[in-house]
DNA sequence: AGCCGTCTGTGCGGCAGCACACAAAACTTT
DNA sequence: AAAGTTTTGTGTGCTGCCGCACAGACGGCT
């Protein structure tokens, strides 16, 4: 059993050969992410990133008017900051906690270094990006083409999944704000998920009761980014690529 | 004056520095892509990448029950097969040719040799990729809030951009398919844009007018996107980065 | 010229999601 | 216990887009 605290609860740290963990760890640092954080704003430059371990992060877009959307989440799978080694400096997203939690914290330089190599972390770093895109790419065909329900019972997998548990903390409001929809629309949908017995949910909490009914409610872009993301990144305890 | 059929037309191969632009260019084939040619299918494993000179190339989700929804562009600014190198060998994106025209074809194991060396052409094609990633995010937030008018003005421009000119040859079925949206909510708009003198068309020949009006009445995510690209890939001939 | 297939225009009914308004419930603070 | 705050529930009318159906317009072809 690992520590309740650990860095190896990040499946990307878990992956790497123990050269290039043992190269990284005493650079890491732990930190604990509040509930709404902001990590990184729109155009901000990236000074660290982060490898949330319990913790949940939300990519979001926000536009002139106020309006704004998720276009992908972070976590214990990933990594947070990506546009650091993809060449970009900044990030055109703002990046808010979602869940509260831990990570753990790498200075930007330290992680542009160890990419730079060009082994086997990056190559990890790279495909974790290409599932990355995969999500975004599969939000964008979503909010096209699916319900509000649709998207509600994707994202509530989504993010369960990378916290390892059957409940969220979040408001109705909020997960509005994330999906780009109206809190009433989300109320709806929660409502009827909670009247055919797959959901509970009261103020801010959220429990799934019944995960196989929640899929078969969602739509198929949950499946898609899920087994993208197992194809991608299979569990590689100490693996690398 | 260049000559009419060039590999220097393709952005990314005019920023490569001269021994890395020798290196690849004698492998590099000259092709031409006819409207509507399936470049990769979903799940497809890539066997070549291509750099568009005067075609463009749309990147397609394609869901389960057949609708369909555009995730970015490709043309004479990129390369099609980021996935490649990014790790994942197949692409889950419909790739089809947009718009009819030229292109340099490269052997996959030459462009991953290439990408391997970690160096200019590496970072150029991530800075690349990560505006790519841009495209995408801003697609997924445009699909949630903007109007199909809004929608159709920022395809014409990301698309007219990519091809250096005012003409595109596509009939509004095909755009509509491309958007996501019904063929006849394509008409409309653009009925009331070529009312309004901004564009006029006839049988699959669209032509802008007035930009300047096109883009007021495009939404903001036009101008995100092309100012991503214009920051992360300046015009280098032959500087690369 | 006349035919035919493709492309564009338009009308109609329906619905999902929007904005706004307000009520009810649950938890907090005093 | 009472008052206040936050969260959730519900109603009303409106708009944009959908699906479907069909008519007109244009261009290529014999």
């Amino acid at each position: 059993m690992v520590a309740a605290i650990n860095p190896k609860q990040n499946h990307l740290l878990d992956a790497l050969l123990k050269a290039e963990f043992d190269r990284l760890s005493p650079n890491l640092v732990h930190v604990e992410l509040p509930l709404g954080k902001v990590m990184y704003e729109s155009g901000g430059l990236l000074e660290h990133v982060y490898f949330p371990t319990t913790s949940i992060i939300s990519l979001l877009y926000v536009m002139e008017n106020g309006a704004s959307a998720e276009i992908a989440v972070v976590g214990n799978e990933g990594i947070l900051g990506i546009s650091l080694f993809m060449g970009g400096e900044t990030t055109s997203s703002r990046a808010i906690v979602q869940s509260a939690g831990h990570a753990y914290r790498l200075e930007a330089q330290l992680l542009k270094d160890e990419f730079n190599r060009a082994g086997p972390v990056q190559r990890l770093l790279l495909r974790y990006t290409q599932a990355l895109i995969t999500q975004m790419a599969q939000t964008a065909v979503c909010n096209r083409h699916h319900s509000v329900e649709q998207q509600l019972c994707r994202w509530l997998l989504l993010s369960l999944d990378r916290l390892a548990s059957d409940e969220l903390i979040m408001t109705q409001e909020l997960i509005a704000n994330m999906l780009g929809v109206r809190r009433e629309g989300v109320t709806e949908s929660a409502c009827r998920l909670q009247k055919d017995g797959i959901i509970n949910y009261s103020r801010g909490r959220i429990t799934v009761i019944n995960r196989k009914k929640l899929e078969s409610r969602s739509c198929e872009c949950y499946k898609v980014v899920k087994a993208e993301f197992d194809r991608l990144l299979p569990a590689l305890h100490g693996i690398a690529i």
